[in-house]
RNA sequence: GGCGGCGUAGCCAAGCGGCAAAGGCGAGGGACUGCAAAUCCCUUAUUCCCCGGUUCAAAUCCGGGCGCCGCCUCCA
């Protein structure tokens, strides 16, 4: 599989070793409810991970909490909480947020509070290696001692300079100089350190994590492109300066969610909160709206998209379950047309991770489902149904069952179709169409054709 | 100003040098129906923002425009 990679600015194979691919996925600071922006690379690489593992890797999935941080602290003081409650609160939620976009838990989910002595110990190491200094119960990374600065996001390091759009910190001996470790003013939650109560800067816990639980040099390490600078900038020194080797091999960035062309976040008050678009258009709707965008491109968020997107999810389904309630027909013939669709949705993801292109792909399959449908071809519908099945699957979509109903109600749901198709036979039209209409409220469709009438349920993604 | 990305049908969106440009949504016509719904069949870009160039061949490569967006500050 080829994806394309931020360092290098081109694609590249993914090459790992004992068939593990070791991938990092930078998390939520859980001072708030997550926007349904911040669930974009969440949804998209916990895709990667699922279809990674049906290929038969085995994937070691790293997503860090962030536990300890600015807008942490002030949340708490505001609500008279300590950090500690309100990061708990919303480390809860957030599970709960993606477990309703179908984002299956992480392999490891470390906190920062739980790693402050690894964070310490890795700035002590950059301290006495020169790569960073105290001043004054402040540590700052020295991007001077590190000559490839700059590298992941293309940057001089003399850019920063000319910029002056931040006010240059008087301690810090050159304007791109990141805190490593903050001293902390009273009151703040903070932990004892070599130089006096504080607390660890932002990128050091990320390193610090990954290296604990994926090793020197990981695979995969992922997040929104708004991360590439200064974040993973300043990951990228930190591990490098310490240990001479790549801190990671592909770098994955995805495009940011926007609202009428413009980047959706909490500071500019665009934004929606995950659950009340789950809430409105169900979790695999959203998936499947993210899903068929390309990764890396923006996505431009409305509810009118979602809704479209919606509608092409309940094709899926309506074609699924209509298929595998047909009754067994005899035994089926590959069909030669579907093989050859199964290649072209790998091929798809192959090249760089294309989940539109294979979306395409598994929507034709469906087109095929119906066709075999109609030629009456049952084997073949749900040879079609189960290979969308098999690889929806393989990006956690189109998993949801059948909905069944119990004998009672399909016998009452037959009572009822018999006596509207004496009506019709009565010409009875406007009963006949109320109690087709009074069905449809309750979700049951009824199709009327040659041979009678069928009922199903309504595809109603999850 | 620096770095990066994008511009394909009414809308969304694949395609990355060579079958007359996937797929979805929407729209129109037909089959089916008492009328619908669902489904099936057909139609909906001779052309890919514009202008040059390379090539036997370009939406795809190169150069130059125009337009939009992101990052450069906490940010998925």
């Amino acid at each position: 599989m080829r994806l394309y990679n931020t360092l290098t600015r081109n694609h590249e194979e993914l090459v790992v070793q004992d068939n593990t691919v070791r991938m990092y996925v930078c998390g939520p600071t859980v001072y708030d409810l997550i926007h349904i922006g911040n669930a974009r690379p969440m949804i998209v690489f916990d895709a990667l991970r699922r279809y990674l593992e049906s290929r038969g890797y085995t994937v070691i999935y790293v997503q860090n909490v962030t536990d300890i941080e600015d807008k942490i602290i002030r949340r708490a003081q505001e609500e008279g909480r300590t950090a500690e409650e309100i990061a708990a609160h919303y480390t809860e939620e957030y599970f709960r947020d993606l477990a309703a976009l179908g984002v299956g838990r992480p392999t490891h989910s470390p906190r920062a509070t739980a790693y402050v002595p690894q964070m310490i110990e890795l700035v002590q190491r950059l301290v006495s290696s020169g790569h960073a200094y105290e001043v004054d119960g402040d540590v700052y990374f020295s991007v001077a001692s590190f000559p490839a600065y700059g590298k992941l996001s293309g940057r001089v390091r003399d850019d920063q300079e000319a910029g002056a759009r931040v006010e240059v910190d008087e301690k810090k001996r050159h304007p791109g100089d990141f805190a490593l470790w903050k001293r902390s003013k009273p009151g703040e939650p903070s932990w004892p350190s070599p130089w006096g109560d504080g607390r660890p800067g932002w990128h050091t816990e990320c390193v610090v994590m990954s290296r604990d639980l994926l090793g020197e040099t990981i695979d995969i390490h992922a997040g929104g492109s708004d991360l590439i600078f200064p974040h993973h900038e300043n990951e990228l020194a930190q591990a490098e300066a310490l240990t001479g080797k790549p801190f990671v091999r592909i770098w994955l960035h995805n495009g940011l969610l926007t609202v009428r062309g413009e980047r959706m976040g909490k500071s500019v008050g665009n934004f929606a909160y995950a659950r009340d678009v789950v809430a409105k258009h169900g979790g695999e709707a959203v998936r499947y709206f993210y899903l068929s965008r390309d990764w890396r491109k923006p996505l431009d968020f409305s509810d009118d998209a979602v809704a479209e997107a919606k509608r092409a999810l309940d094709r899926v389904y309506d074609s699924l379950w209509a298929a595998e309630a047909l009754p067994e027909g005899g035994p089926a013939a590959p069909l030669r047309e579907l093989e050859a669709l199964e290649e072209r949705f790998h091929a798809a993801l192959e090249e760089d991770f294309t989940t539109p292109g294979a979306l395409g792909v598994l929507q034709e399959i469906v087109g095929i489902g119906h066709q075999r449908r109609q030629a009456g071809d049952l084997e073949g519908a749900k040879a079609a149904a189960a290979l969308v099945r098999r690889l929806g699957g393989s990006l956690g979509l189109f998993q949801a069952p059948r909905p069944t109903t119990s004998a009672l109600a399909d016998d009452l749901i037959r009572l009822l179709v018999e006596l509207r198709a004496d009506l019709r036979r009565a010409k009875q039209f406007a009963l006949a169409d109320r109690v087709r209409d009074k069905l449809g409220e309750l979700g049951i469709d009824l199709r009327d054709g040659p041979e009678g009438t069928t009922w199903a349920i309504r595809a109603r993604s999850p």
